[in-house]
DNA sequence: CGGTCTCTTGACGGAGTTCAAAGCTAGTGG
DNA sequence: CCACTAGCTTTGAACTCCGTCAAGAGACCG
């Protein structure tokens, strides 16, 4: 039994024959360290499930710097939505953080599956909304807390992801440089 | 012929049985400037068009200062929608700008709807993706722009509503201090 | 016409950024 | 298994820009 089916046993009611045709249609892919799946520019053509390990998606600014807007774990999806939906030029990137194993399936074949299985749908739509929420609550501590507050808020929500990342990424997710971050933590330690 | 009739006649391929149904659930009110629709904490019951008007979605900090989410002018929807989804008590305000006149669909109703007029799910559905682009680049822009390139940004991609709301409320969905903000008028100006 | 709401402006202080350099760590290859 | 290197993190100094406070001028509404 993969991770896959791990995750949909978990978080679903699909039976057997679901997941099995959901699989089939995956195809698997090995990712090293820093390898990327998808260039700003290119198209999405696939939706990701990361089995193994750790992805970004990420912005680059017109000067070079990045902005991550989201970290993908083991157990969680990714792609860039719009890019995605409209198989159109990506805005962002998308890249490995640590070695990983992904699955991808294709948008005409995710397609047919949400048609045809339709706990599959309701299960998208799940996962849709939570992601609305997110976005929602991101938006507003991006726009009104401090530093500290960003930081706070981001080892309660992640502290798992805290000791896998490198700080100057946690601090392209937050908005920070990476100088006021390790300050932060300095205090944090004195306390 | 109603706005919100004109509207669905603008964006969907509806027939007139199916436009009908939904007009006749759906509950008129009209709100005065400044009128709340949501308080947070209260549970948001239901999903609101803007038949005319202007609405703010904001929340409140522990300082009590406040930060705009989103606007919703006329021929637009708006609600919370962690509260909706799960009538749970909301952590946002809705409120007036401008008198208003919305519709109200409580969830109950909605929810019928969506269920029995496939055409009416498929755009919902794009509405929720459209609602997911905008909130990834607004993230990735309150993150990685300038006061002043938001403000930019702002004025490009909403020019209607510049002139129709206060600039503290701008300051307030930047993120930036009011202050900050004439700064940045008054060096536009003197180009 | 009075009052409230909104916008502008000045002075000041401070938090965050940039730049640059140095220490530390971990991964790699020999 | 060790040495080396590249990437990561910390730190210092200087500066810039944004926010707070406070006051005053308009504009709009009742």
């Amino acid at each position: 039994m993969d991770e896959f089916e791990l995750y949909l046993r978990a978080h679903t009611h699909l039976d057997n024959g679901d997941m099995d045709q959901i699989r089939s249609l995956a195809i698997p892919k090995t990712l090293r360290r820093n390898e990327f799946l998808l260039h700003e520019g290119e198209i999405c053509r696939y939706k990701i499930f990361i089995s193994k390990g750790l992805l970004r998606t990420f912005g680059t600014a017109a000067d070079g710097s990045e902005h991550i807007l989201q970290f993908a774990p083991e157990h969680s999806w990714t792609l860039d939505v719009e890019s995605y939906d409209r198989q159109q030029p990506a805005r962002y990137n998308i890249a490995a953080i640590e070695n990983s194993e992904v699955l991808l399936w294709p948008k005409a074949d995710f397609d047919k599956l949400l048609a045809t299985i339709p706990s599959l749908q309701s299960f998208a739509q799940q996962l849709i909304s939570r992601n609305i929420y997110n976005s929602g609550r991101r938006i507003l501590t991006a726009l009104s807390a401090t530093p500290e507050e960003k930081y706070q808020e981001f080892i309660h929500s992640s502290p798992d992801l805290l000791a896998r990342l490198p700080l100057h990424m946690i601090a392209a997710y937050l908005g920070i440089s990476i100088k006021t971050l390790t300050r932060i933590r300095q205090a944090q330690l004195r306390r």
